[in-house]
DNA sequence: CCTCGTGATGTTTACGTAAACATCGTGGTG
DNA sequence: CACCACGATGTTTACGTAAACATCACGAGG
């Protein structure tokens, strides 16, 4: 009696199909498809069953070329190998996801204007309603972005706010934070291990850090800089282990202090004893850091919850206003910071 | 003289337009955009420059529509938190644009099989022409996967070889080196600290240590469990750190690796005078771990070229044979290993 | 009792593309 | 010199869906 065994169907079931099984109009079928009003209970009920039976399901594309939305968003990004970027990303999955938007990644392959010009250039081609770009690195600034007609858009991490909307940390609050802690520890000053010249996120940090040291009257150690990974925290950290001024250290993210603690302790110097560090990001592991680690939590949730959000609202009415969105941080204190030694 | 200022078209520019603009007709404009053969130079580059003109974009759902293929592939996954996971996506992701695939993520909201059944569920409305699904837990024995017809799939990181093609990380022959690297350097049996229990990965690697120690003929301790987490494996390090007959400890991940560093040191035996310690997965940070960690290197971006290219041939021949494709690991020898105390 | 309104359902059409088929002109060959 | 083959291009059609419009039946109100 089954009607689907091995035959292969090149092409699936159609509405057509449905409605000839069920004895009504293809447009009924579309109806029920797409929960329309204006179906009698009973017909509903026999254009169900027909789906079932057929084991039926809507094509996207037809419905995608018909209405014209794809109800998928494009994310642009250089990596998922940065704990932020992966974090953020699953969260807006995670968002879209409940939206009914479905999420396409677009990978750029290598970190260069040519490369993201390049990705927009496929993303002309791409399925989406709308696009958020995870670019950390100031590469949009001279980018004239050329976005498909309807194609809205939505930056994090990023300092385009006069130009597109953007979402991101409060970077600057955050270190701040950091910076305050230990002075209110009774440090004199606050070294830093900066991130990569390029990254936005690190010169914003870099900045506060300055700016609260020079507020309080305090003297600005050179900074010493890393590249985000932790064996460039350690190299910045040798630097550091040295200087018998230093007492407290502010990493512009976990992992480099990760480097800094080893650097530190194998050259004698105790954490927190005789040098406090903080981090920034609240890495899951940083709490497993010896010592545990004092650091200033993101939180890439609401991130991509509001990226999301925002694109969507975008999309629905069809303009994007240049601004910035900032998700607040807090300081995380833990076992990595303590007054200096007397 | 710009004609495409601020007037939205509602609709894109559509082959019919370029077509009138250079002169011809849609179907030649077509095989331009297709890069068919067939077409004059001269012509080819009429309709070229009436494309930039208009700034045409192919319409990818007509294209889907028509020819039944989306060159889209869906990535199912619960999520991206885990280095292995967010590794094997990107890897994935690059592997798929250069075959001029795109990716879609599918999130699993709940770890639980009526989630797994949902994500499923979904993809029959996906516009995805297969899917990888990366998915550590036991989740996918008791499910009846069902497929779209035409979709094909590739498993990542289960025991399902016998059912679908499977791409995984040979955990058993890092597990292996592992423990046989820490019997070699003399210690007289090994502990575990293992993952969870729903964790194919965990189960393979302790089901491989139990396997070298026994065939060493040296007792089998009683596992540690961990969740994978740091501090789940600082549970299990104060544990261990007790015992005074343990030298020697394999951890099933680094994180978990990390915790025991900080379980052990806290407790004054030293790492790796007293104790050796060696993790798994080989993540960047773990050389800047305190002692830099010996650990097995997992190669995720061959994974996701491996699950890429199986599941796109799998697609042109339109048919999957189960069976297992197991990457190499290898063992990184650092400083958390030594010979035990004498 | 007829008409009109309303709700349920059917019919037509268009979305943008590309395969299949049709046409047209040109140069080579018997 | 006529015919045919072949390459370049045009025309028709179908992919699956959903909006817009058409139809039909039935009940209420004049």
């Amino acid at each position: 009696m089954n009607e689907t065994p091995s035959r292969r169907r090149s092409r699936g079931v159609s509405m057509a199909d449905v409605a000839a099984l069920a004895g009504v109009s293809s447009q009924t079928v579309s109806r029920v498809s797409t929960g329309h009003p204006g179906v009698v209970e009973s017909t509903r009920r026999q254009v169900l069953d027909a789906m079932r039976e057929l084991g039926y399901r809507p094509n996207s594309a037809a419905r995608a070329l018909k209405s014209g939305e794809f109800r998928t968003l494009g994310v642009i990004l250089f990596t998922l190998a940065t704990t932020g970027n992966s974090r953020t990303v699953e969260a807006i999955a995670a968002q879209a996801a409940q939206e009914g938007y479905a999420i396409t990644l677009i990978p750029v392959a290598v970190p260069t204007q040519d490369g993201v010009l390049g990705a927009f250039t496929r993303l002309g081609e791409l399925a989406v309603d709308g696009v958020i770009v995870i670019m950390e690195v100031h590469l949009l600034d001279a980018v004239e972005l050329q976005l498909p007609p309807g194609v809205q858009v939505v930056v994090v991490d990023s300092d385009a706010g006069d130009r597109y909307p953007v979402v991101d940390t409060d970077q600057a609050d955050g270190a701040r934070q950091a910076v305050r802690h230990l002075l209110s520890l009774g440090h004199a000053t606050v070294f830093h291990v900066t991130g990569p010249a390029e990254s936005y996120s690190s010169e914003r940090r870099a900045q506060a850090w300055r700016d609260v040291l020079t507020e309080a009257g305090r003297p600005v150690p050179p900074v010493e800089r890393g590249d985000w990974s932790a064996a460039s925290g350690y190299e910045a950290g040798l630097r550091l282990a040295a200087d018998p001024a230093c007492t407290a250290i502010f990493a512009a993210n976990d992992q480099m202090a990760l480097g800094v603690l080893r650097a530190l302790q194998e050259n004698g110097r105790r954490v927190p004893q005789d040098v406090s560090v903080v981090g920034f990001d609240d890495l899951p592991e940083s709490a497993s850091y010896l010592p545990p680690l004092t650091t200033v939590h993101q939180d890439f949730a609401e991130v991509g919850r509001r990226c999301v959000q925002g694109l969507l609202s975008q999309i629905r009415d069809d303009r994007g206003e240049p601004g910035t969105v900032l998700v607040p941080t807090t300081l995380v204190p833990r076992a990595s910071t303590a007054p200096p030694p007397s």
